[in-house]
DNA sequence: TGCATATGTCGAAATATTTGGTTATGAAAA
DNA sequence: TTTTCATAACCAAATATTTCGACATATGCA
């Protein structure tokens, strides 16, 4: 029994929190699973395909935004987000890790 | 650009969203961490480490076995909670074929 | 049976999240 | 420059989560 409650967080684990709040909403998952492969999507368009208005809409993109979860860049008027599937990696391989020697 | 927003949750990722709540919570993060490799621990030894109240421990408990990241069993007086690898595991590999595809 | 212990549940308060309307910012177009 | 449009920021209401104390249940023991 690991009794370091209070700092038990590793540094591995350090983004896993906002990480996994981002991909625990259904609204987000949704939002992902709209991108293709590669792809490059604005907020208009992702609001196109949503059931939410575009001001939830641009406060879950934020979220996933700060979660690292999505990368965003501003392209003229318009501001394209695309997955950054390298820091989920990271943060699922976290876990994944702590399940390998459990 | 995939336009099933409001139909796009796959069978695989039923479970993610549960599953991700719960790992996304710092005090449930501690309460896993704490565990040793196949390790039983009953509430009063979690409860103990923590800094949290035993319903409070009881609640989180309660989220992380509905999410099916703990497993338990009442053994006696007490009730023992373990470690549900497989299923963690199921989940965040919905998550890694998805980020395998894209 | 009666009592102590372990855990779960209920209800209410505190806090956090989600959502949408409005306003602000900033870039492109006229 | 002025207008237009896409997006972000801000604010407040609605909703959900977290927390704790009090009570309930269940087990084991004297």
């Amino acid at each position: 029994m690991n009794k370091d409650y209070t700092k038990a967080i590793p540094a591995a684990w350090k983004n896993v929190s906002r990480v996994f709040t981002a991909l625990g909403d259904e609204h987000r998952q949704r939002i992902l699973l709209t991108f293709e492969p590669r792809e490059r999507l604005n907020v208009g368009q992702i609001v196109e395909v949503s059931t939410l208005s575009r001001s939830a809409v641009s406060h879950h993109l934020k979220i996933l935004r700060e979660a690292g979860v999505l990368d965003s860049e501003k392209i003229g008027k318009e501001v394209y987000f695309w997955l950054n599937k390298k820091h989920v990696k990271e943060s699922l391989s976290a876990v994944m890790d702590y399940l390998k020697v459990q």
